[in-house]
DNA sequence: TTTTTGAGTGATACCTTGTATCGTCTACCA
DNA sequence: TGGTAGACGATACAAGGTATCACTCAAAAA
């Protein structure tokens, strides 16, 4: 799994400028690759304004390079996606890593659902959280 | 499906006391019996103090009486649940109605997949996004 | 290289969706 | 019919995000 390395080419080829926030940004997700909050974001980087990072990931988001996800709890974060195709997610509840996947399985479930229930299927949201290899399960303690 | 109707009686055998805005969100909740959020509960009922809508949707959440859902966009949702035991739901994008389903294949594909993934699978999200059987489907216009 | 200009910026106010605090009130049991 | 803990409303606060606006600067044109 490669993950999307060139985000800002990916801005330039919507034609949004090259500025120096915005390379932060894309740089910063870039060496990171786990997934992060726009909070988190704005912290590592005091010196640029609040407002750009939040329109910068709204952009990201847009162009299909980044997801949203919600966690177990509900609230929202992002994740870098290597793949622009339908995917879904895997979220470590301990560490925030997000793993992508996709499973023809799933895509087939979904159509055997939409057959059960009245009205038209045109959308869904799968995520599956799980406390990955790295991270010691709650089961240890 | 019966819906639960006596959300009152589920906070009273809790040991939580039946007082008038409960009883009014309560009430509320049983004749809409679609999908809603707390600021709108709050609007309707401008005599009962903002503070106390969202305390009385946080126990009947954690009575599970109600479940919170994500719409399509990532906003969070609240609806009724009939069921006490395991389920998901679809949400009509349209008129914000809620279905709730259960499907075992639904559990086979997770352990399935969980098979498939490093690491432990704790838990999981899955939400079907419809357009339901009484608006007009967007195909249409 | 210089000029031009509109896209992008930071600061800041504001919005939405909640939670915490606190003094007052009231449902319920004795 | 009290006494009292649980519940209340008002209000301040917090997190996460958007809107506004005057200023800046990337990049295309001259």
């Amino acid at each position: 799994m490669i993950p999307q390395t060139n985000l800002m080419a990916v801005l330039e080829e919507l034609g949004y400028r090259a500025t120096a926030p915005r390379k932060a940004i894309a740089s910063l997700l870039e060496q990171r690759q786990g997934s992060f909050t726009a909070e988190s974001l704005s912290e590592e980087l005091p010196w640029v304004g609040r407002a750009t990072v939040y329109r910068t990931v709204k952009l990201l988001l847009e162009a299909g390079a980044v997801c949203k996800l919600a966690t177990m709890d509900g609230s929202q974060i992002y994740s870098l996606c290597a793949d622009g195709h339908h995917h879904h997610h895997s979220v470590c509840t301990q560490c925030g890593a997000v793993e992508e996947f996709r499973a023809a399985a799933v895509e087939r479930l979904i159509s055997a659902i939409s057959a059960e229930i009245p009205g038209e299927v045109i959308g869904h949201r799968i995520e599956l959280y799980v406390v990955c290899g790295f991270c010691p399960s709650d089961g240890g303690r």
